[in-house]
DNA sequence: GAGTGGTCTAGACCACGGT
DNA sequence: CCGTGGTCTAGACCACTCC
């Protein structure tokens, strides 16, 4: 166990790993009982709690207790995208990634627009199959701008998640992703790369992410099996 | 102003309102001296803060300071689908609904379930075609619990939207909704409903709609036509 | 009344960004 | 170095549920 993990991050692991031996709508030892058994304050446990809350794992019932969240679907969320891999390997899959493509190109048109760029600038151009225990689970093409990122290389992306290069090697933070969600009938090509029946309709995400200064660092399309995938989101009406 | 709403309320209402003479990432006051300005502890500044980075609307920087979140313009999207008709009108076109069900039924298995009833609890079942210009858009299907919502008739439904019925007349309040979107091929008799090919791609929600206090008021599934909708949503990437 | 989650306080130290 | 957000403590009272 690392030490300099924040208490409530070591604290919501812990409870994520025990809620598998939990049944739908158990309730979870009370909040005043989670400091006794981690030692720790009313407002960590709370803290802690409140994460998996929003990860909708659990629930809570003023003077009742904290409870199970019922699991809705046995897809795996697409709406948290950005780690595939810890996904994959949440439900027990081995995830694995296949460079189908991988070039650079000069952008035209669509891709141009989408990254802010002029007609003719140089972007990275890749096709990636993603695959869970080698089964194709999903299916994507990503532009990224060539000035942004020099040197990248194929055999980085193969070793580390693109994220996390973009992150660690051209220090990229606080991203923001504006995603696009379309319900699509796969050609006969798609179908067979994913590996289902023709004309099975898919999960299309297309997404266009920028960093803190506001510069458009990527445009992705991604089709995600439909009986593989769900985009859960949460929604406010009192804005 | 109410006496006994919680004071992190009242600063994130306030806050929400001060944040309309902003601009895009202009710095917010510090947490503390937000605590010497609304005279709370910094704790309460926190959850209040935390609420609001939760729904989008500002950003933390470690170091830096609290930020305005850039502003984005909704385009005909699915994704605050609280007012079909609004959007509708919007894009210059006449909305309709048409109710092709309405009845009490009793809840069975995954509808008590999602409402958190028992089973044979009495619920409003209704199907409902919207239509835009009176041509097919979305077809769905709902779940409200008729304890609830004593006397909810078609009548009313038919001359106020379901959640302006909701709000004005059973006073629910800040109500959220957990939805799950996903890709679906229509049945043919979807298809047929629907106006488009047998075997077509389709968005089909599920949403799960909770009040203030933490009751489930609504459980629907929907199906869009795939050509017509867009489910859009936006994310940020360093947590 | 006992136990639960919800709210709140007044402190403290750490990690990070900029000067 | 100082100010920022991030984490954490040890209390307190309120609102709710159930018996």
């Amino acid at each position: 166990m690392k030490i300099d993990t924040p208490l409530y991050q070591q604290l919501v692991a812990d409870l994520k790993q025990s809620l598998t031996s939990y049944h739908s709508n158990d309730r979870l030892p009370s909040e005043r009982e989670l400091t006794k058994i981690y030692h720790v304050s009313r407002n960590t446990v709370r803290v802690a709690l409140n994460q998996l809350e929003d990860r909708g794992l659990i629930y809570r019932v003023h003077g009742k207790g904290t409870f199970v969240a019922p699991i809705f679907v046995n897809e795996t969320d697409l709406s948290s995208m950005y780690s595939f891999s810890d996904q994959i390997t949440a439900v027990g899959m081995i995830p694995s990634t296949k460079y189908l493509d991988f070039k650079i190109i000069s952008a035209q048109q669509e891709v141009a627009k989408q990254l802010n760029l002029e007609q003719g600038d140089l972007v990275y151009y890749m096709v990636r199959l993603r695959l869970a225990d080698d089964e194709p689970m999903m299916y994507g093409t990503s532009y990224l701008p060539v000035k942004l990122f020099t040197n990248l290389t194929k055999d980085q992306l193969e070793r580390h998640s693109l994220y996390d290069v973009l992150k660690i090697k051209y220090h990229q933070q606080t991203m923001l992703a504006f995603e696009d969600v379309m319900a699509k009938n796969l050609t006969d090509q798609q179908a067979k790369i994913l590996g289902v029946h023709p004309k099975a309709a898919s999960l299309e995400i297309i997404r266009r992410t920028i960093n803190d200064k506001n510069v458009a660092i990527e445009f992705t399309k991604t089709l995600a099996r439909a009986d593989k995938f769900v985009y859960r989101s949460r929604k406010y009406n009192d804005l």
